[in-house]
DNA sequence: TGAAAAAGTGTGCTCGAACACATTTTTTAA
DNA sequence: TTAAAAAATGTGTTCGAGCACACTTTTTCA
């Protein structure tokens, strides 16, 4: 180590001590500008002068202050959410909690966030969102990607203005995405089979539903399907059907279903529409079918507490923009790498833990 | 909204824009020494600046820069983690990670944290460590109480050294406590207690064990079991018995233990230590009996793995110090509230969902 | 009324990194 | 040998908040 001292320095932590560029300049017998071009590579710095700061910076531990770095190259950074109106689909809604406490805490570090809603049934509306975001020249987008083709082709103009964008909660391509946070979904239809598994008896029925998924999200549905129907594949003698159905007829043709499937002990809903499942279960009074299914709505926290759903799986969309937005946001003001895909751990919720994931 | 401009200021989100001091005090036609004033209540202000300072304050959104703020009052902090040794036991080996996470992270703002090892079966170690920690002076403690009267007595030569002292893990009075981060352990209970209906038939014998605890942190695995029983007592048919017992007696007692309770078909442990008896159950080649226990150690994932036990409970011990800590750092550098009690997410684990809780 | 005390106000420096620009040293070539 | 060009080095300003200190205005009271 070494044992210099510096007149304006404390030694508060030995060997842990903090270093400023001024002080490696003492250190160094250079001035603070060699020190940082040294540090930043920007040339026109001597032999024996960089020997000399070299020298200094290996026995040192230097990291630079990100505050002052930070505060230096102020710049107010905008950062636009594009995501599903909530008022269509209340799966979106925590989202929005999770919007507002990054606009809250992050506005302090001169970042500004904004959110821009669209309908999830109407592309058109996707593709308009998004040219105004466009528009408005924004240093990055967080993004839902929902509509496959359309998010590509949004996608390439963003990169054209150079806006970054990071997506969450639907994974593009399922394989080599990039600045995406969400969750595997093939492996959450694994789980929630699991869960079947171990709360039904052998050789029954179970009933996939998919409810008002059309063509254009279907992949991601289908990713848990697949996950879900690999994991019975592995152990046989259950019955898989799958189920595609509108919201509005499972009043009509549930019953049928169930009847034609006189086994049927377990239903798997693919998304958070599982309470339509749930209040048609209640209603007929139909007791002997588990019922596992997706996400938080107070609908589906109902039902899972007086016993009609008895696996929820959290996507925690709160938790995914939020987390997408920390991520943009270490990225502008502490040079901090976007991880390239962040996948959230896939949470099994009962009517037990059910509240320790609500509180706070 | 004003319409004033500045000629130093770029109008970039008209609304949302960013306010400096300066920006105030030329609004109000003051000193940037006035509106500090005004802002910090620090008087020497008359009345009519004061109402010019507000009557500004009250049209924007003044956020003041935390970057600069923090920078400004730069200091070196100091916090030390106290936690048990994590080769006497592994449980508490992910908190090195995180606290090597938050060395890592937070050295860049001058914050230096530092973890000091106690023996967890040896009072007198404990009381050491704190004493060696108190004679640092650091500016807070991160504590895993596990000694009820001794932490009672450290915490208090802390607080006269105004060291702030956080907890984690651990709850030293089960209510009232202040600067907590940790599981409510009696709902844990109940949710051990929730999934082992789930998977046992009615009328089943259910042991809970509880290896190797002695006087001393009895009081949490307490909660736990009370939790445990609370669930099954209000639906009663059931049979629940409680073993306590030391590790090396396993082998030659348990096998007395299971004959003795012949319709026991799941076992709960109440700790990490669950791959003990996990152990026992696959040498024995026993295959009726469920097992629920805790936490991610190696040897209880690989008995997981293998079905042999069918849930963990997540603890997240690595999760409780890093969140211990980033409380700490936001309150010294951010002038963030230190949150009175934070409770974790009780995370249940099966083979299926285990890595995405791994992972990463 | 006027000097002293009190109250109010403004200026300028600091934190550490970044970078523009000024100054000094070295190299080049006539 | 020397002037010009190039390279190397050092200095000073900025970001925004916070605070010490200097300066100005108002109030107090003999």
């Amino acid at each position: 180590m070494f044992e210099h001292t510096f007149s304006n320095v404390f030694f508060i932590f030995a060997s842990k001590m903090k270093y400023t560029i001024k002080n490696i300049a003492e250190l160094a017998g250079v001035s603070k500008g060699t020190v940082d071009r040294v540090l930043h590579e920007r040339g026109k710095v001597s032999a024996k002068a960089l020997e000399k700061v070299n020298a200094v910076l290996n026995e040192i531990d230097y990291k630079p202050n990100l505050l002052a770095r930070s505060l230096k190259k102020t710049r107010n950074y905008h950062i636009c959410v594009v995501l599903p109106d909530f008022n269509k689909d209340p799966y979106w809604s925590p989202c929005n909690e999770g919007i507002e406490e990054a606009i809250e805490e992050f506005a302090s570090f001169g970042v500004f966030i904004e959110p821009f809603f669209f309908n999830p049934n109407d592309i058109k509306s996707f593709i308009k969102v998004n040219k105004k975001v466009l528009e408005l020249l924004p240093n990055a987008v967080l993004l839902a990607p929902l509509f496959y083709k359309e998010t590509i082709e949004i996608i390439n103009k963003y990169a054209l203005s150079n806006i970054i964008v990071s997506k969450f909660n639907n994974q593009l391509e399922i394989n080599n995405t990039q600045n995406f946070v969400g969750q595997d979904l093939y492996k959450s239809g694994r789980i929630a089979a699991s869960l079947m598994k171990e709360i039904i008896s052998k050789n029954a029925t179970i009933a996939i539903i998919n409810i008002d998924e059309d063509s254009n999200n279907a992949i991601y549905v289908q990713e848990k399907e697949k996950g879900f129907r690999s994991f019975f594949n592995e152990i046989e003698s259950y019955n898989i059907v799958t189920w595609n159905c509108k919201q509005q007829d499972i009043d009509a043709k549930l019953l049928d279903f169930i009847n034609e499937n006189i086994a049927l002990s377990g239903i798997f809903v693919t998304t958070s529409k599982v309470y339509t499942i749930a209040e048609f279960i209640k209603n007929k009074k139909i007791e002997h079918i588990k019922v596992i299914g997706y996400d938080l709505l107070d609908e589906n926290m109902l039902y899972l507490k007086n016993g009609i759903i008895n696996f929820l799986i959290h996507q925690n969309p709160k938790k995914q923009v939020y987390l997408g937005l920390t991520y943009l946001v270490d990225y502008f003001l502490f040079d901090k790498e976007i991880p390239a895909k962040s996948l959230l751990p896939i949470d099994i919720i009962t009517a037990e833990n059910l509240e320790t994931y609500t509180e706070n």
